[in-house]
DNA sequence: AGAAAATCATTTGTATACGAAATATCTGGC
DNA sequence: GCCAGATATTTCGTATACAAATGATTTTCT
């Protein structure tokens, strides 16, 4: 069973000596988000999902919309959006109509429900944002807000960089 | 349409007034891993996906394991973990078998191809973690790890907080 | 007007992600 | 030797995530 063992050979360093799988982004952002989820469970009311949470308060903040604009202003792709907005219109948070003046677009409506809910959550996720950032000092979160902003907002879709 | 404009309304502000979805940590994550996901896809051999490398580049370190370490390690779910080994196992990266000493356990093993992927991807992800920070300067790629390390290595079941 | 290009939505296929329940197996204590 | 509790795996259900193909509609250009 020490056949394949890593050795460390003298002079010549093996190939990943120095890889260290827990400091890489991409892992890091997939723990994070794991956090957020865990602490999301727990806080958020009414069972919404974080996908479900952005796409109602986009609607509170605008009206009603269309699916692809949701998609835009909440960076889901439009095979996501349609799942998002599907599952609201079955727990009757959103309406969906054909718009009258473009045959493509559907347009979103929150129903009374979804705007008492929609203000709820949106209330919710001050907490879940606080939760989640707890391990970091004030300046710290600060810090790490301004990073993953500017990390994200140079992308071309990126709501923020619009 | 001006119904439901949220207007000023002086010495009572709107609820939810100052609530900015995109400042909201969940929000960012969600953005930074889609913008890690991109570059994933397009820099990894053999469409491994990012768990996959995960899973391959603990095998490299430690050999031989069995699913629920493999999960521990990667910090991912049993039910998530099975999904991914037997993907593995269907694309003959690796092979699994009964523990003859527990009957529970279940012993994932490279094949000589997955070593093979295995180191090409490890490879691959240092240019996918670049590639994903590259809008930071170098101080501000170490900032940002420094930070999320913080963030996720209280967790409990943190591989990093060990 | 009419064809081409752009836009919007849906569907399909692949891959996560994870809680919860069910099953199987092992270990320690009596 | 046997049972309770711990451990490992599998299965099920729900919800993303996104590429790609398809269909429908509108806009633009000539």
């Amino acid at each position: 069973m020490s056949t394949d063992k890593s050795k460390k050979v003298s002079g010549k360093r093996k190939a990943g000596f120095n890889y260290v799988l827990e400091r890489q982004i991409g892992f890091l952002l997939r723990l994070a988000t794991q956090r957020h989820a865990m602490l999301f469970g727990q806080h958020i009311s009414g069972r919404v999902t974080p996908q479900q949470l952005s796409t109602l308060v986009k609607l509170l903040e605008h009206g009603t919309c269309w699916q692809t604009q949701l998609g835009r202003m909440t960076a889901m792709d439009v095979a996501t959006m349609k799942g998002v907005v599907d599952r609201l219109v079955a727990r009757e948070f959103v309406e969906v109509a054909a718009d009258p003046a473009d045959g493509r677009r559907i347009q979103v409506t929150l129903t009374s429900a979804g705007k008492a809910i929609a203000e709820r959550v949106r209330r919710d996720s001050i907490d879940i944002h606080n939760a989640t950032l707890a391990p970091l000092t004030a300046a710290e979160r600060e810090r790490l807000i301004t990073l993953l902003t500017k990390l994200v907002s140079s992308d071309s879709d990126a709501p923020l960089g619009k």
